[in-house]
DNA sequence: TCAATAATTAGAATAATTCTAATTATTGAT
DNA sequence: ATCAATAATTAGAATTATTCTAATTATTGA
């Protein structure tokens, strides 16, 4: 639950960036985000940052998600319908969503054909985010 | 707002595959569906439909909509936390959302960009769906 | 035409997220 | 260190999209 001393360099850098102030809270939204593969939800992070913060309101989480995502310390993955997930922003990568078991998987997106993909894009069209996203079942039991 | 010949067959076709009942409810949101480049999200067909069925309840557009993705008549689109959009199941290509104008475009995809993208995904990953999903502005004015 | 089954309806309920207004914390300037 | 200015947090209400429920209506095959 505690942040390395270069994810607290990163924690403070992003967020002076944007002149944004590195409170308690965010930063334990941020450790939690990145201490979890898991690719936790809003009220999951709720949950576990309760514990260590008894005052926190949930408010407060999504406030505190808004702000890492606005400063790129974090990045939401959105899946159908389902609630939206928060990883640290540490290189590119596809996801695979797993039906039976609601779980989100990282999957190494080479390179090169991640920018294969990023050329169909016609003229006209200006490029902020492009994500590749599968979902099926999957044999992972971790 | 009327079925083609084609589209008609397929409608009920596809429909009876799974002994669903062809209704004229889900006519009618089929053919919202086919009518409308613009990705319509259930709301918007509530309004469309409405007009014509005016005992029509928002919960049958759902329940319409559900059963025709069960289907595979349509399709559902999801970006962000943004409601879900639906458009028929003809073709693959991805999709870019536009920030500025909340509109959605369809972008082609070459067959084999899509096999590449497929083929990233390590054995033990059962595929069912896999989308490319652009984010950004663009400068259409359709 | 009738019974069985499926679909529709209206409205309530839910889940995730956002908003609001009051309180508290952080910052940079003194 | 202190203070005013500003930003962030808080609790709870509000909103949005969607799903559920139970009663009614439509469709189907016999």
């Amino acid at each position: 639950m505690q942040l390395s001393e270069t994810d607290k360099k990163r924690f403070t850098d992003h967020l002076k960036k944007l002149q944004l102030r590195p409170t308690k809270q965010r930063q334990m939204v941020y450790a939690l985000v990145c201490a979890n593969e898991n690719h936790l939800c809003a009220d999951q992070i709720f949950a576990f940052a309760k514990k260590i913060l008894p005052n926190l309101s949930l408010a407060t989480v999504y406030n505190c998600l808004d702000s890492l995502v606005e400063c790129e310390l974090i990045r939401e993955i959105n899946f159908g319908r389902r609630p939206t997930r928060y990883e640290t922003t540490l290189g590119e990568h596809a996801h695979f969503y797993c039906n039976d078991r609601d779980e989100l998987h990282d999957i190494e997106l080479p390179k090169s054909i991640r920018e294969q993909i990023i050329s169909i894009l016609p003229k006209g069209f200006n490029l902020e985010t492009m994500n590749v996203k599968f979902t099926g079942t999957c044999d992972c039991h971790d």
